[in-house]
DNA sequence: GTACCCATGTAATTGGTTACATGATTAT
DNA sequence: ATAATCATGTAACCAATTACATGGGTAC
């Protein structure tokens, strides 16, 4: 169920093509929230048209469809959301798996990982302040959706780096 | 792959049987890294245990088998820790998907949302800490491998707290 | 013209959830 | 005795990944 409002969701914030949607899974939403592969997006796409939840509002070269959400798909949504969290929210997240199991390597190689994690958290945190602020700038000042998830992800990996390097120093006091 | 790995990793921690790991997933590992049922951790238990990676250390009442990992499953899981996260680690959560897509609402329900989402995290914030607190005073004061991951939580929701007021406060800007 | 990206789709396999099924032990 | 929890397992179904497959457009 999460993938056809994950979708409904990043059409609501603009329409898009199945492969633009792809993109946009990895490049963001993806890598913290929730990820999908091409070759899932596109049958649901076409259950979420036979539905009426979206429509095809442009076609363009190479068999491109821009897909736009309709009003029952908005309503749909808005139903999802306020409905709240179904208790089934099992969640995956190798990365945090890794981090959860640190404790199994020698304080050394566990510290040569929370290096590496805290850097690539610290890229995170460049990136998103960017994105944010270009996004803020061309909205005018207003908050967007992925304003708002960009700030998340901001605030998500400063904690990571926080963590990090908490746990180097705690390990460091273990290493001798 | 995954699966096998956080089993391994509980594994390492202290020995368990079916049932214990499958509580354990539900109350902590399961609600922020990687989740499991008992309907895969049983026919997984026994693949590593053909696989020699874990071996029954004892057998209990009413068919209880209490599993502990082995060498060779130590250095399996030592490897696929220091060889680092396969590109390929998509994420998986319902509960961050939803923040995401919260611009979707009026500002005002997104609101209600955030809040419950804040206390929800305060919550876990609390508990974790005196997870936290318990285990730093078991252990004498040395780092293990739950007190790091009980830290990462309260990281993570306390930033999730942090953002969520954040949030609000730029809807409330937007609401009128 | 050829390499690279855009763009969509399907099939086979693996991973995961829900439902079904059974029975022992403990607390009241 | 009976309800709750402990404890393990399998089967059917659904979700997701990987691999297969095809072709148009663009930049060089």
């Amino acid at each position: 169920m999460a993938l056809r409002f994950a979708l409904l969701g990043l059409l609501n914030d603009r329409p898009s093509s199945g492969y633009d949607l792809s993109r946009r899974f990895a490049a963001g939403i993806g890598t913290y929230a929730w990820d999908a592969k091409h070759s899932q997006i596109y049958p649901e796409l076409r259950k979420l048209l036979t539905d009426g939840l979206i429509e095809i509002s442009d076609e363009g070269a190479r068999g491109r469809k821009t897909y736009a959400i309709t009003d029952p798909g908005r309503d749909a949504l808005r139903e999802w959301l306020l409905a709240g969290p179904s208790s089934t929210g099992g969640v995956r997240n190798e990365y945090v798996l890794r981090l959860f199991l640190l404790s199994a390597l020698e304080p050394a190689d566990a510290i040569k990982i929370l290096k590496q994690t805290r850097a690539f958290a610290a890229e995170q945190v460049d990136d998103l302040t960017r994105e944010y602020q270009s996004l803020r700038t061309e909205s005018g000042g207003s908050p967007t959706g992925s304003g708002l998830a960009a700030q998340y992800g901001v605030h998500a990996y400063r904690a990571t780096i926080e963590w990090a390097d908490w746990a180097i120093k705690e390990l460091r006091k273990s290493e001798h």
